[in-house]
DNA sequence: AGAGCGATTGCCT
DNA sequence: GGCAATCGCTCTG
């Protein structure tokens, strides 16, 4: 799921009826079996309760005392699975990015997790909405996104276990993955 | 109950 | 390239 999401549109509607859009250009990925993931060893907490959910759905949570993480639920129900989103590249919805992000560098508005989150503006509230459904307030587009690109991978970032797993996957070329 | 640290970012030299 | 910010989750005792 994590290289499928790759070129797709996460979209989230604004009250009032403008919208923010952004192409996703880097993911990763996170399940049981792995030391990195927040569900390893099937351990289920408080936290991490939304990745056995159903898949879809949008699992947000808090790190280093200020940063938020979206996810993609992408394991069957009981499975605890889900996709990092990880950088996007802004469509729709520039200014409002821009005045939550405190910079009008497009290339600093979704070029990281903790951007993407802030720049769209999940937090705790937005934990379990549905993302696969268009009526969603944030959803991610359905339809197969063109595939002229390449698919990078490589080891995951920030993480200090798992750096085996060739689990990130980027647009290869993109300016706006969170790194080059 | 308390310590340690994290799927990060931005500002400093 | 280095480090502070900042707080909730997890592990240890």
């Amino acid at each position: 799921v994590a290289p499928d999401l790759l070129g797709r549109v996460l979209v989230r509607r604004l009250p009032g009826g403008s919208r923010l859009a952004a192409k996703i250009v880097e993911t990763e990925a996170y399940e049981e079996g792995d030391p990195a993931s927040h569900s390893f060893r099937g351990r289920r907490t408080s936290r991490n309760a939304l990745m056995f959910g159903r898949p879809g759905l949008l699992y947000v949570y808090f790190t280093y005392g200020m940063h938020f993480c979206a996810n993609v639920v992408a394991g069957a129900t009981g499975e605890g699975c889900a996709v990092l989103l990880r950088a996007a590249q802004p469509i729709e919805g520039l200014s409002a990015m821009e005045k939550r992000r405190s910079t009008d560098n497009p290339r600093l508005l979704c070029s990281g997790p903790g951007r993407l989150t802030q720049a769209f503006g999940l937090d705790a509230r937005s934990n379990g909405r549905d993302l696969v459904s268009e009526g969603s307030a944030i959803f991610i587009a359905c339809g197969a996104p063109a595939r002229d690109f390449k698919i990078k991978s490589g080891p995951r970032i920030g993480i200090s276990d798992g750096l085996d797993r060739d689990w990130r996957f980027v647009i290869a070329g993109n300016a706006f993955a969170s790194r080059p």
